[in-house]
DNA sequence: CCACTATTGGCACCGAGTGTCGAAACACGA
DNA sequence: TCGTGTTTCGACACTCGGTGCCAATAGTGG
């Protein structure tokens, strides 16, 4: 089927490796695109053809995970309460393969701690936010665009950039703990008084 | 003191205005530095040193209001629980002027629904956030960079942005009273007295 | 009238990103 | 074996945001 015209020479896995190997040498900001498309042995306009920008390299393939996502999600109980069910969705989807290449941390690092990652992400975030908020109107038979599915979506990805945020910052520090103290903190400060 | 030198030919207001009248012309992307220096009558050049990128023109001098927002804070009476100390301080610093030029309904639409100026802004609350988050820890005696002042700063931002999302949505809608119900909503979800 | 000073604006340059188009490299059928 | 169709590749030219540099400008004050 696709196994008709020239073959491909590369692939995302490609240069995924080449550029975090680069970023790691030069960072991000002193990597050019041309340095990559030279390290992959390809040309610049090729990756273009691979990743929309620079920055969604980092990445990687991000938007397959979201239907992984979807099913962990609706596979939660439905007597879970719907606070719980999302919370254990979170957790659960950040599971990461400790042998995944590029490493996890080494990924995270990288898209929390480049200023222009971090402003880009956001634009990641987006879809994954939506995931929960579909989620969540589902549950309570509401519109996703409502206030508290468009809430709880914003609220989610809080905590878990502050449990990530936590967990750079201790490389000895387990991520799915310092998602779930991310929660349970945010449930005694709003019980305090 | 400030007046030797070559005198300056333009400001920050006018090149927001300009700027912002070719965005409700061309869109945000549509528009190019170029035209905007032309349309306020300086070189390209220029704008930069108003400015330090084409995405901080539609935040005109935010930065200033921070100081106002720590002052807010800091006014806010001790026998409060810091949730609600946090809470109506958020909510306070959202009083906008409704005779602001350029409106703040026009502002945050440009801002929250162009994706270069999401992507962007994230930047500008880090430090909104910053102020919420050392607020948190002198109230709680807790280091700034703990878990739970910064899941409160990403918390409140989170609020913050689905109050403001609902708010662009409903020409009628009152962002004061959204910005409430988003808290109470959450309060709710999370099935806390 | 002469320094001094701060802003301005032009120029050259870099890097990301896009549109276009011909060439390369394969599979397949004649 | 030789086209033919198909798909990817890569080069080129171009746009736009952003930066470094520097001379020119237009004031103030002695």
């Amino acid at each position: 089927m696709s196994s008709r015209g020239r073959p491909v020479v590369t692939s995302h896995a490609d240069i995924e490796r080449a550029a975090f190997r680069l970023f790691a040498e030069r960072g991000f900001e002193g990597t050019t695109l041309d340095a990559i498309a030279e390290a992959v042995g390809v040309g610049r306009r090729t990756l273009f053809r691979y990743f929309d920008s620079k920055n969604d390299i980092p990445w990687g393939q991000f938007d397959r995970t979201l239907d992984g996502f979807r099913s962990i999600l609706a596979g939660m109980p439905d007597d879970l309460p719907v606070w719980e069910a999302v919370h254990r969705g979170v957790v659960e989807f950040n599971r990461f393969d400790p042998e995944a290449d590029p490493p996890h941390r080494e990924r995270m690092e990288l898209l929390l701690r480049t200023p222009a990652l971090q402003a880009h992400s956001v634009l990641r975030y987006a879809d994954w936010r939506q995931v929960i908020a579909e989620y969540v109107a589902q549950r309570l038979e509401l519109r996703p665009d409502g206030l508290l599915p468009e809430t709880v979506s914003q609220v989610s990805l809080a905590l878990a950039l502050s449990g990530y945020q936590l967990w750079l910052a201790d490389e000895e520090a387990s991520l799915t703990d310092l998602l779930e103290e991310a929660m349970s903190s945010l449930r005694e400060y709003l019980e305090l008084g």
